[in-house]
DNA sequence: TTCCTAGCTGTCAAATCTTACAGGGACAAG
DNA sequence: CTTGTCCCTGTAAGATTTGACAGCTAGGAA
């Protein structure tokens, strides 16, 4: 079994459901009994989406949110909050805080003794993690687990991609369901750089009226009312493509 | 050697030399001979800022910059227009437009015969990528890729910090280098959600005049003019950080 | 032809933001 | 006790955006 096509069955799969089964197969090949993964959309900073697709204990997930770990969590830090790229693996040194070594400590209660978690930043401002574990707890383990991280890393790509596909697009994130046209992405871009209507005109050669009525139609459609909402929403669902100037990897390599 | 110490050293370079030789040597241990990564800081829609670290014969990368082949590589299109998060391989069903079939032809010609690029999307919007590629022709070559990709998609990600911290935090990129103050966050944060300076007076329980003033304050540190401005640039670079509210994994999980 | 969408343009008043001037208090580090 | 940072506030003129009014062209689909 090669590293892609062990991640196959989670291309085929169309529900949640047959999702969960899938990465409960692929976890368990992979040497672990346990995985959770998170999402947290930030189609708006000040409310953001969240999904957990959970196969952990309901035990220790029930105390887990019983008492707020999501707050102290290391794992939760690094990976959802400093957005890391890298995986972090459980270790004491890891949690070294007081009631963060007693979060691993009452894990370990609960059959998750050892494990990662793996974080994936989407492209959509989507910061994502999934964490592994076992019970297992002998030197052995570890090393399997340690043998393993390049093929979990890339589980947490693939199960990602997967969930965006079957939940993230559709659900309450309209990720991708709001289709501006050219002018008004344009706008958008320019508006973004700070540049006034007056201005924006002047660039793609239009009246400043017609600016403001491009910029009013994006607002609508992604149901904002005011131009610093439209850029932020606009840039928080990558709506604003970069423009592809011819320079993209001109510059002189190094070393 | 287990997956992670491996990249260890990668963690120990300080300059873009060291790091160079870290990366020959690790990309070699993966069975490659060459390796190729790039990154794009959207520091601005309009004028991103781009890096590129190469492990690549320079006639090719002279050849592939003449031609401007990065329009039309579909690798490119996937990692860093696309911005997807699982890798791809060079397959000629992935290149299949004329235009990209020749590049895949001509690559070879130069030595790049199979390969693979792996994407790594920053958490402030920074897109990466990292081809890897060996001259070897043989089933057994596809068939050692195969089982190195999950190890290289870890490089990609260990590679992507350290650039990150080498060069990115430096250079002209002003990633990390802008500190807003709490106050400062907060008032974008509400401004980006559309907020008028009154709004967020009321619900920061501070007078208006104080909400324009931080709001300054905060474009002058990022260089900016105006409102959209600074809200898209403290987008871009990750500096508005969602509220962290109790809920936090507090959803049902599913299923 | 009619309907629809995308694109484009205008005026005017009210709301909001920008910029320039000005000032004070709390607190930590040297 | 000075220096620096962060926080807070005010006035006022001028620039910009917002919202509501109204109307045009071009092209594709029914």
């Amino acid at each position: 079994m090669t590293d892609l096509n062990l991640f196959e069955a989670l291309h085929n799969c169309d529900t949640v459901e047959a999702l969960h089964t899938a990465t409960t197969e692929i976890v368990k090949q992979l040497g672990f009994e346990h995985f959770i993964y998170g999402v947290r959309v930030n189609i708006s900073p000040v409310q953001p989406y969240q999904f957990v697709f959970s196969g952990y204990p309901k035990e220790w997930r029930d105390h887990y949110s019983e008492a707020g770990y999501e707050n102290i969590d290391p794992t939760v830090q690094h990976c959802l909050i400093d957005r890391r790229v890298i995986p972090i693996v459980w270790e004491a040194r890891t949690f070294s805080s007081r009631p963060a070594f007693q979060l691993l400590d009452e894990a370990k209660s609960c059959g998750l003794v050892n494990g990662a978690s793996f974080p994936v930043q989407g492209s959509r401002g989507e910061a994502a993690m999934l964490s592994v574990a076992t019970s297992r707890n002998s030197n052995e383990a570890v090393e399997d687990m340690s043998a393993m991280m390049g093929k979990t890393q890339l589980l947490a790509c693939y199960l990602h991609e997967a969930i965006q596909r079957i939940v993230l697009s559709k659900g309450p994130v309209p990720l991708g369901q709001v289709a501006l046209t050219k002018r008004e992405k344009e706008c958008l871009l320019w508006a973004a750089e700070g540049k006034t209507s007056w201005e924006i005109g002047s660039i793609i050669n239009v009246s400043e009226r017609t600016i403001t009525f491009h910029l009013q139609n994006a607002a609508h459609k992604m149901g904002v009312t005011n131009r610093q909402h439209a850029i932020s929403r606009a840039l928080s669902l990558g709506l604003i493509t970069p423009l592809q100037n011819k320079t993209l990897f001109r510059f002189p390599d190094l070393p």
